[in-house]
DNA sequence: GTTAGTGCAAACCTTTTGCAGCTCT
DNA sequence: AGAGCTGCAAAAGGTTTGCACTAAC
C-alpha cells in the first residue's frame, strides 16, 4: 500500500520515493528495531541484491532531513555507528544496557518538562532531543553481582 | 600542583599519571570547553610537541573508564567526532545551537527525576546519561526569521 | 627491574564524494 | 527531456592496533 504522510514529507522538494527508499523505510518502520546503516544494508540486500550501501547512507540522510527518522547513538555501546528509528509522535529516551545491549524506551513527563524549561529559560527554539541512558538491566545487574562475588570474594559490606 | 582525587581515580589499577596525561587532563579541565580529540591534540602539542595523537585517544579512553571525563556527541553538529569534558558532580544536559554551534548547559530537576524513574520503573542500575538538545539559540532564532523574510517574502501569518 | 606508557606507521571502520549511466514524471 | 537517483570506485574523517623503545613506580 502507498505510504500516507510519507509521500508528502518527502515530496516537499522534489524528493522521489523510489523502490530502494521504500524498501529502506519499510525496514526501519517495520522492524521496530534500532538498526544501524550496515544492518539496514544487509537486510535491504535481501530484498534487492543490487541495492548499494551508499544508497542506504544517502537515503538515511534524506529521511533525517525530512524528519521521517531519528538518528541515535545508543551510547556507542557497540562501535561508532549511528542507529535509526522512525520518528514517533511522542518524544522518548533510550535506555541501553551496557552489558547485553538491550534497549528500553522511556516516555516520562520529565522529558517534556525539560524541553519546556530549555525553551523558556534558555530561549532556545528546540528542534530535536536525544536522551540516552546507559546502565545495567535487571538481568545483567544480577549477573554482575554474581560475577563480582566469584571474581574477588567480596566481604559482606558493612552497611 | 599534584592533582588531588585524580591520582586515586587512576591509580585504582596500575594506571600511571604521566606527563602527557597531566597535560591532557589540565587542558580538559582548565579550558572549561568541550574539546574533541583533535583540538585537544593540537593544544597539547603546544605544551609538548612530541605528544602523539594516539596518546590522546588512549588517554581519553582511560579517563572515560576511570570516570574522570564524559564523552559527548553534541548532536554531531560538526562532524562525527566526540567531545570531552570533566565529569561534574552535577548531572547536566547540553543544548546546542544547530546554526552557530553555541553550547549551553542545563541542570534542571527533570534530569534527576528521569534518572529516578528509569531506575524505579525499568529496574536499571543507571551508570551514565547523555542528554543533548539541538535547536536555535536566541540570536540565531532571530537571524533565521530575517533570512526567511528575505528569502521568500513570507506573508504575515494569520495568527 | 618490572610493568605500563609512548611514538610511529599502518590498519580499520564508518561515512562521504565524484561521476557516468539509469529512471521516474 | 530533465531533474533526481543509483551503483561503483575511490577517498575522507575519526579512531584503533602492532610493535619496538622509553619512562614511571
Amino acid at each position: 500500500m502507498p505510504p500516507t504522510g510519507i509521500q508528502d514529507s518527502l515530496r516537499g522538494r522534489g524528493v522521489r520515493l523510489t523502490r530502494q527508499r521504500r524498501i529502506l523505510l519499510d525496514l526501519i518502520d517495520g522492524s521496530g528495531l534500532h538498526l544501524d546503516a550496515e544492518s539496514l544494508y544487509q537486510l535491504a540486500k535481501e530484498k534487492d541484491p543490487k541495492l548499494n550501501r551508499v544508497t542506504v547512507y544517502r537515503s538515511l540522510k534524506l529521511f533525517k532531513e525530512g524528519g521521517l527518522v531519528d538518528e541515535l547513538d545508543l551510547m556507542h555501546h557497540s562501535g561508532d555507528q549511528h542507529y535509526y528509528e522512525t520518528r514517533l509522535k511522542q518524544e522518548h529516551a533510550h535506555v541501553i544496557c551496557l552489558r547485553c545491549g538491550r534497549i528500553e524506551e522511556y516516555f516520562g513527563e520529565p522529558l517534556r518538562e525539560m524541553r519546556r524549561q530549555v525553551e523558556l529559560d534558555l530561549g532556545f527554539e528546540v528542534q530535536l532531543t536525544r536522551t540516552e541512558i546507559g546502565g545495567y538491566c535487571p538481568h545483567c545487574k544480577a549477573l554482575r553481582a554474581q560475577e563480582t562475588k566469584v571474581g574477588q570474594a567480596v566481604p559482606p559490606a558493612a552497611n
